[in-house]
DNA sequence: TAATTCAGTTAGTCTCCGCTAACCTTCGTG
DNA sequence: CACGAAGGTTAGCGGAGACTAACTGAATTA
């Protein structure tokens, strides 16, 4: 399976709403990026049938280290993203729309490079 | 026809073949994008069709003023989003890949202000 | 002149990734 | 108890945008 912007945004969007309130279902995920259901219904088979989730009789997902990795490599990019373009002056709501968008393109020594740059503007 | 990132990058690579070699054809395109020539006949075909190229007999395009301005906003995007990066330190190389995939995302505002801070550094 | 090559096109295929329709369970509640 | 709502699933569809195969016509060259 090769792991491509959507399914990068499904497994941070599960991060993000496990931070958020603790238990993750399709829904929840679904009602988060504004899909019908069963679209991410699909979604989660291919991601369960590769090891990058696991449900529960109930529904509720976990990552697996595999999903976690990637979506905490994604999650973190897009917080960096962000600052450094709060940093320049663009307003949050938009910052966080563009970084949506960046954190999947970015290499990683672009991303090491901002991130360099603000520690040393964070001094 | 909504523009998408696909035809933004064809329209972009015309202009940047002109400012190259002056004269663009199909072929020109489908080398320079890594494409086979149905691929970009095709999208040629399109932008005939919605006045985005004018193509003459030998297959030279032109730009129209609609597509030129599309493709100019695109380029610069690309040259200000690599120039930051390498201004961050990045490589030369790794810039403008990564330039090309943000340079779709980026929003007018978010572009702006990255424009404002670099000239401010190279005052 | 005949054959090759080059550029463009058309037709048809494939994958990705959304969608709707329709169905099944499992609950909670009138 | 029966019924409706909530959540999940399967099946099938559709658009984007790449691909290959196969054709055409023009230019080059043996």
């Amino acid at each position: 399976m090769v792991i491509k912007e959507s399914a990068e945004n499904y497994l941070e969007t599960i991060l993000m709403i496990k931070n958020k309130k603790g238990i993750v279902r399709s829904i929840d995920i679904a009602n988060e990026l504004g899909f019908s259901k069963p679209s991410v219904s699909v979604a989660m088979k291919r991601f369960r049938e590769e090891d990058y989730i696991l449900m529960d009789a109930n529904g509720e997902i976990t990552l697996t280290e595999k999903g976690k990795a990637i979506a905490e490599r994604i999650y973190e990019r897009h917080q960096l993203i962000a600052k450094a373009l709060i940093y320049l002056g663009v307003d949050e709501e938009t910052a966080y729309e563009d970084s949506c968008k960046i954190e999947h393109d970015i290499s990683d020594q672009a991303f090491e490079k901002i991130k360099a740059h603000l520690a040393q503007y964070e001094k």
